[in-house]
DNA sequence: AGTAAATAGTTAACCGTTTAACTGGAGAGA
DNA sequence: TCTCTCCAGTTAAACGGTTAACTATTTACT
């Protein structure tokens, strides 16, 4: 390799300042058709790649997008766990960032102050935020000057920002009214958490109004929290249903994950499903479909998702809108054999 | 926010020049304590953060990490579909590389030109590649000076770079071994690819072996081979299983992801597990141990893989030390209710 | 007392681009 | 002919840090 070539070695062997390539490389019409052809086989003869460190420096544009992930532990591993969810959306954003030029960086956010500090200084052009952070962190977010994307916020922040998500109220009631239209009136919802996750509680809403149609009081005992989206808690809480909840007949959980978890624990016992439950998902990850039964959900595009996020934040980058963007993706129920009749 | 505050407005506030707040925030023992001290509190008081793009440039080190997958579409879907490890594997990258001070860029590489050229022109630090690339670029690779890891790469390449992998041979024969002890002999392997990725061949060496120990003659007519490790190509193979290969009566799957899609479509069509068939897997995916029955298979740690291999890419880069490094993880059997002793 | 070495700082070049401002010459219009 | 504009370049100052080389004191040693 040798050294590294300069922007000046270039100008040199093609007899011209730098600025002369510069303005070439940046496609600024300065410099006569025959210069520019000069400088241009004097680029490749040496394969000259402009310094992009240099480049964001001068321009001030780091040509970098950032992602955050919120954390709860040190890692992200507790985010990915079990989660088809967010590598899907992180297919979509990467597919759609590098086309653009842009490069992807990644980062849990530790702490707000952390976050922030990482996006200033490291001169982020543009933020996609996944999740719902810490109240906190949004507030202090309004003072970067930086496009900032969120994905599955919380409904107050949403008209502040540019705002992607799917519609998680009407995924609630297309799963509940499947259940309520098979005759089911003992309908449990679990989910995450009501307060902290913005589309639980949208789910829940939907789940409300579904009941409400058909005439069923929404009960409390009904709804129950799990700590964390996962296998293991959905199979606790399966359990927990067959001691504490007999008059259940159906549920409705909030994710994919959480559904099979529960699923697994009422099989274990002997239960039949659809026979003795209903079970409605929501994400329709690859494993849905292969498990037994295959599970009834409600289908969202993740990778479109993310396409849509990116494509959102490049845009306001590169100012093609000034208004902010929410976009609300519909949503699909796929019935499959983990719901029926009820007996 | 107003206006970014740069090192000078530091200097001047505080007294002194850029150079010594320069040391003072790097460590540098040339200033005395007390202009330290009034140093300090300026950097508090305008709450200055240093521009990590001019760091870069001057320092000519990114302190950014950059990760490669290979790319065969245009996105990092396929890669990520239904496969918790690469999610997994990135979890323990970020938290090593976050701990560190490091950033991480994460890149598709859509031709070893682009990527070769990616990695240049950001002065990325150092370079993980995960899985197997086009030949070409292993070759071009030789040309940069940055630090380099490879995670599971082609045997030909282990010993000219650094290489993190776990034993896939002894996971191989752990598995195998494990059938041959259940009274199987006709013990069918299935793989993505056995010449163009790296580990399935090595799981095929120690199925071989197992079956040789065991006084079994390895034929390649109990050899599979699919195009990608998904459900589907799993389920699939299933189905051509019971149509061309009533002999095999047991299936060593080189993931837990095509070990459940055969699963799935041979209980579809009536058969028993493990009655009917013993199957293992590979990898310990969280589903394995909810699906129905529970899957036999040999457990990696991957979350602790990208952890070693993360660890190993900031040492070369801080020059820690200079030769080479070459892990190889433990894999563990994991035996679940998927293997039974053949009838 | 005289020299050497250590201390505490400053200056200015440098990292590799970009780009506003300048220059000198050619062509057009009055 | 004289100005005005346009063209095709160049120069040099940014961008925001780092760091080698220099200066001016003070301390230490003989």
């Amino acid at each position: 390799m040798g050294e590294k070539i300069t922007i000046r070695d270039v100008a040199k062997h093609a007899g011209v300042s730098a600025a002369s390539v510069s303005y070439v490389l940046n496609g600024i019409n300065k410099v006569s058709d025959e210069t520019k052809e000069r400088i241009l086989t004097a680029v490749k003869e040496l394969n000259y790649e402009p310094n992009l460190t240099a480049v964001s420096l001068s321009k001030q544009k780091s040509n970098m997008i950032g992602v955050m992930f919120p954390l709860t532990d040190g890692s992200l591993s507790t985010i990915f766990k079990d989660n088809h969810y967010y590598s899907e959306m992180i297919s979509g954003i990467e597919y759609v960032i590098r086309k653009h030029g842009y490069d992807l960086v990644i980062s849990g956010a530790s702490s707000p102050a952390d976050c922030l500090k990482w996006i200033r200084t490291r001169n982020i052009d543009g933020l996609l935020f996944l999740g719902a952070f810490p109240h906190r962190l949004y507030e202090e977010m309004k003072a970067l000057s930086n496009p900032i994307v969120l994905v599955d916020t919380y409904e107050r922040y949403e008209r502040d920002y540019h705002h992607i998500s799917v519609d998680d109220e009407q995924g609630g009631y297309l799963a509940t009214t499947h259940l309520v239209n098979l005759g089911h009136k003992e309908i449990a919802f679990v989910a995450h958490h009501l307060v902290n996750s913005p589309v639980d509680k949208k789910r829940y809403i939907g789940y409300e109004k579904a009941l409400k149609e058909a005439g069923i009081t929404p009960s409390k005992t009904f709804v129950f929290e799990v700590n964390e989206s996962s296998f293991d808690n959905g199979y606790n809480l399966g359990n927990k249903l067959l001691q504490d909840h007999k008059d259940i007949r159906a549920v409705f959980a909030s994710s994919d994950t959480l559904a099979l978890g529960i699923m697994k624990a009422l099989q274990e016992k002997g239960k039949k499903i659809p026979q003795d439950y209903s079970i409605v998902g929501f994400d329709d990850i690859t494993f849905s479909s292969y498990a037994s039964p295959s599970l009834t959900t409600i289908r969202q595009d993740v990778f479109n998702k993310g396409v849509v996020a990116a494509t959102s934040v490049i845009q306001a980058i590169e100012h093609r809108f000034s208004t902010l963007q929410h976009v609300k993706l519909s949503v699909e129920l796929i019935i499959r054999d983990s719901t029926a009749k009820r007996w």
